[in-house]
DNA sequence: TTGCTTATGGAACGCCGGTCCAAATGGACG
DNA sequence: CGTCCATTTGGACCGGCGTTCCATAAGCAA
């Protein structure tokens, strides 16, 4: 195998495998079938080859996923774009971006990890702490809040958007809400008190919101602790 | 398929298999093993029966999982206990356990999912609920920042603590911790800026302490705009 | 042309999740 | 105490998976 090799030396066949066709290839499968529904011998057939060919230039299918996952954090930056931003929505308009990224790949979702590896997770890390460290924050925490935001957005994306790779397609995403609410509010409220006052706001909700909501609260906790306190 | 019903209406076979038992001998092996290493031939093996047994009581792998991975966040109130506490700590003393409860299983991190509906993640997420209701907070926004504080205990419990799982069993977690760093140290500093510049806090760094620190930077964020502004 | 490295792709291996169904079990009823 | 029947068991089996193996082809250097 070579793995971590560039191209080959020169020219090569027309028709040459290599590992970025391969990735996109499996990239494209995973949008139309899932996780469960990519298989070395699809794909390979999809690249007019077999399964053998594929394993010179990928380790295994673990490691495939990663990488395609890796492409799809790759999109958001594409997205994204723009570094030169003032601190606060920086942060924000980033993590938003990651957020519809995989919003749109849902099978990625839960495959992005830390502390990264690869290339596009180790850029996001980079550019947090690049916007972290533009805060008045003392220089010995800037590691441990831009991980913590890091972690927030590959962690709560994770959580938010890949429920809807489980559930079965035939079922919209709002009728599962329903059943939800409807099963909280025959929960006994002696045991659930919470569950059961707030199934509209369950039926209601926006995912891309609630991820928004909770990430302010964190840019928040960001801000009290980075100014000691503005003037009221 | 039994399924949602109960118990046997009486007594039993001696050695009746149960949907507790097999989802307890599943965890077992799930610490063993980790989730490739359960099959259903083997834990058919260790309750001395054959895989078919088992659908009975279980519709597939992935329902066994999710209740093994209920299970585990079960541990977590048993190690937690009182709800009673003032709001603020009686929060991070609940996320903390689950945290805790998870670390000691690492193959459950990626399968407590919301919005739950299983026993123990529904509890989770009421007593969430029931904790951030004794804020100051207006009522409307307790869903809100409830599943927030849900999805940030599960979405990075599981970024921390998944990656262990992944890992070869062989390395320990300070020299992939060095690898990584030196790798980082590597990479080139006008690409990377930031990376380049904290791989000190990388290696030094404990996972518990990290979880905890994003944690609170949450917590601070939902005080801010509970509280409109406390006395200086 | 010759020899060697790089790359290919199809056959084969071992194992898995899941299904099927013949047989065993043990109360309910007479 | 014997019969019946719903419940439960467990082993054989199926299709398909990830991965390995290896005979062969394609490009490159001499």
């Amino acid at each position: 195998m070579q793995r971590t090799r560039g191209r080959a030396p020169t020219g090569g066949r027309a028709d040459a495998l290599s590992q970025e066709l391969i990735v996109g290839a499996a990239v494209s499968l995973l949008d139309e079938l899932g996780e469960r529904g990519l298989t070395f011998r699809l794909l390979a057939k999809e690249l007019n080859t077999g399964p053998g060919a594929l394993y010179w230039h990928v380790a295994n299918k673990d490691e495939l996923v990663a990488l395609a996952a890796d492409q799809v954090l790759g999109h958001a930056f594409a997205a994204h774009a723009s570094p030169e931003e003032e601190t606060g929505s920086g942060l924000r308009a980033l993590a938003v971006a990651v957020f519809d990224a995989l919003d749109q790949h849902p099978w990625a979702a839960s495959h992005v990890s830390a502390p990264p590896t690869l290339a596009n997770a180790l850029r996001l890390l980079d550019r947090i702490g690049t916007l972290v460290a533009r805060t008045g924050l003392p220089a010995d925490r800037h590691f441990a809040v831009a991980t913590a935001i890091s972690y927030y957005i590959t962690g709560v994306s994770a959580q938010i958007i890949t429920p809807r790779t489980t559930h079965d397609a035939t079922v919209s995403r709002d009728d599962f809400l329903a059943e939800t609410a409807q099963r909280w509010e025959e929960l006994d409220p002696a045991d659930y008190p919470f569950l059961t006052r707030t199934t509209q706001h369950l039926r209601d909700h926006a995912d891309r919101d609630q991820f928004i909501a909770g990430l302010d609260m964190l840019l928040d906790g960001l801000n009290t602790t980075a100014d000691p306190r503005p003037p009221a």
